[in-house]
RNA sequence: GCCCCCAUCGUCUAGCGGCCCAGGACACUGGCCUUUCAAGCCAGAGGCAGGGGUUCGAAUCCCCUUGGGGGCGCCA
């Protein structure tokens, strides 16, 4: 049994995908099962295009997704780097294209020194000369003539291509940086790779890659790609279609469980019809046999519902801290330390998250519960204050609260109950004036729950507040 | 243009020749519950892209068409 060995292999030209992210579960879920490692390998070959931010915010949204991985540049392992373009420096890319033109799987192709597009020849020994004279030179891959290569795929089979089809193309660029097709080849083989995951947009690749595992004898790895998310009209998912990166996701309030959940979903039939889950608890159901390997739109509003019952299923401690990150990482300061100095926050969030499907969303839900500043609703005003009837279910409420001892939500909901009939105003009326007058709001949390947790001094403020409202 | 991949409700899927006049989930519609809004529960509407084969029998196998996606860079 051959050890699994697979990885992720982001360039960092930007965030994290969602797509990146799906891609980067998959190939973790494979190592998690079958006890093999999960690589995180940067290819920073585009000098122009790549950057470090891009490289750490990369990272920190792969960390924040709880897909950890074994080796990297930052935890090390024995195949390193994992940069690269550090393994640039150590001259691996130009040591193994000279192999290939040595025995004339590959040549030197020189440019015109005008135009760099523009190439004038080839050559199988270094083109010294010409380069003194202002030429560039990259090394190029030879297609064989004639025949065909083909490899598997796990979820689609045998794919074959003539090899009339390719064309000869560059794996050194001019300045000395490998090419996608080699580096990864090299890096491939190099790192012990024995399953390669990745996006159906490398299926053409691929046979590019098989030619030079074939010129160099190496062990051609097993292939699987995966289908890609595509936007509701179909085409690849972008910032066209508003949200894409895992930054995005988290900044709105989406639990990073109920993303790989959804993202788990998405192509993969977990079984037994069931749609919500813990992506640890399920680790062992993975088959990659199972994937769908047809693309895939990605559905927000889904997305939305899945997030909703993760925030209703976790512990609340988790949802507490889960909270706590989204006021930290939107940067909303005050707020969060409200939610660290209350002690009631922890309630608060329970009676709260029964109601919402986002962190955003209780955020909004919540805040009268920790603010005082809120506003009174155009709504509530208009409809409940200015009523004729407020200032007497108000004040009769402030007076039966002023005596209740027990503050618990059966204590409240006793007194609650009884005022519409002593007062002969609806149950409606009555109640909706005292949410609005403790809550600035028409909808909230069960009223009984959240003049309980709100607790009686805040209740009592709120009430004389709103009181002086109707008075003056 | 050439090459490759894909095709079941609007979306994600179950189905791998008879159990399917196609099952589940999201969304949608209606109802129940009810102090608001949700949640929850119940019900409903909605699909095998088209055409040829193969077979006693096809959503399932084959071919063609159509449609969608990807690739053909000194991007990855």
């Amino acid at each position: 049994m051959t050890v699994v060995r697979v990885r992720f292999a982001p360039s960092p030209t930007g965030e994290l995908h969602v797509g990146g992210a799906r891609t980067a579960l998959f190939n973790w879920l494979f190592a998690r099962k079958m006890g093999g490692s999960f690589i995180l390998r940067i290819e920073d070959t585009d000098v122009e295009r790549s950057s470090k931010i891009y490289e750490r915010s990369i990272m920190e949204s792969l960390k924040w997704c709880g897909l950890l991985w074994d080796e990297g540049p930052d935890v090390g392992g024995n195949h390193g780097p994992y940069r690269q373009s550090e393994r640039v420096k150590e001259g691996l890319y130009r040591s193994y294209a000279e192999r290939l033109v040595e025995s004339r799987q590959a040549y030197y192709a020189i440019y015109d020194p005008e135009d760099r597009e523009k190439q004038i020849g080839i050559s199988d020994t270094y083109p010294e000369r010409e380069i003194q004279h202002g030429c560039s030179v990259t090394v190029k891959f030879r297609i064989p003539k004639g025949g065909y290569t083909e490899f598997n795929d796990i979820l689609r089979g045998r794919i074959r291509f003539e090899n009339s089809s390719l064309e000869d193309f560059v794996i050194l660029k001019s300045n000395g940086f490998p090419t996608y097709n080699f580096a990864v080849v090299v890096d491939d083989h190099l790192m012990g790779i024995s399953h390669v995951i990745r996006g159906e947009d490398h299926i053409s690749n691929t046979p590019k890659q098989i030619l030079l595992y074939e010129a160099f004898s190496w062990e051609i790895p097993e292939y699987l790609h995966l289908p890609l998310i595509l936007g509701n009209d179909r085409t690849p998912l972008s910032k066209r279609h508003g949200a894409t990166s895992v930054e995005y996701f988290r900044s709105k309030g989406f639990l990073s469980t109920a993303l790989m959940n959804y993202l788990a979903l998405l192509g993969w039939n977990v079984g037994e019809e069931e749609q919500i889950f813990l992506i640890d608890d399920v680790i062992e159901r993975f088959e990659p046999h199972d994937l769908s390997n047809k693309n895939v739109i990605f559905d927000h509003q889904k997305l939305e519902w899945v997030n909703g019952k993760h925030l209703r299923m976790l512990a609340r401690e988790q949802v507490r801290d889960a909270f706590k990150d989204f006021l930290a990482y939107t940067g909303r300061k005050e707020y969060l330390e409200k939610v660290e100095m209350d002690d009631f926050a922890e309630d608060v969030i329970e009676i709260c998250r029964q109601k919402v499907n986002t962190l955003e969303q209780l955020a909004d839900f919540a805040y009268p519960f920790f603010f005082d500043d809120y506003e009174y609703e155009n709504n509530y005003v208009e409809k409940y204050l200015q009523d004729e009837k407020a200032g007497v279910i108000i004040s009769e409420a402030l007076k039966l609260f002023e005596n209740l001892k027990d503050w618990t939500v059966e204590g409240v909901e006793k007194v609650v109950r009884g005022l519409p009939e002593h007062l002969e105003i609806s149950k409606k009326k009555v109640f909706q004036t005292l949410r609005g007058a403790v809550m600035g709001r028409l909808v909230t949390p069960g009223l009984f729950e959240t003049i309980s947790v709100l607790g009686k001094k805040r209740v009592l403020e709120r009430l004389r507040r709103t009181m002086k409202m109707v008075e003056g």
